[in-house]
DNA sequence: TCCATGACCGACT
DNA sequence: AAGTCGGCCATGG
């Protein structure tokens, strides 16, 4: 491990402070996380990625930018991600969809 | 030290 | 409406 915090530190950090009951996209944490671009995106999902079980980090609360899950190539854990999310409060439609300007995360204020 | 893999998003076709 | 392509960094063996 890098003695100092890379990208995934802060990527990491930043999931951990969204409250329980909201969720935040992943193009939200690249913002936060001034990882601006057309990759920001994808290097929170690479963080969330490296990311090891262990960690108190809620990694449930993140999305996608279309208000789902994203599947890691494998079900299952999906399923477990909306379940955690339904425990929160955070209700899904029937497609899994999620009502971001109900529940998204207001850092901001 | 090098190679391969991995939780995304936007634009275009 | 749905599928494809490009861009990027960190971790593990």
């Amino acid at each position: 491990m890098a003695g100092g915090a890379g990208r995934n530190q802060r990527v990491w950090e930043i999931v951990s402070c969204i409250p329980m009951g909201r969720v935040a996209t992943y193009r939200q944490i690249a913002s936060l996380a001034q990882i601006e671009g057309s990759t920001g995106p994808r290097q929170v999902g690479y963080a969330l990625a490296a990311l090891k079980p262990g960690n108190d980090i809620p990694w449930h609360r993140v999305i996608n930018a279309q208000g789902k899950v994203s599947p890691r190539g494998r079900d299952g854990r999906v399923n477990e991600q909306y379940e955690r999310l339904a425990l929160e409060g955070v209700q899904a439609d029937a497609s899994g969809h999620i009502r971001l300007q109900d529940c998204e995360w207001d850092y901001g204020v």
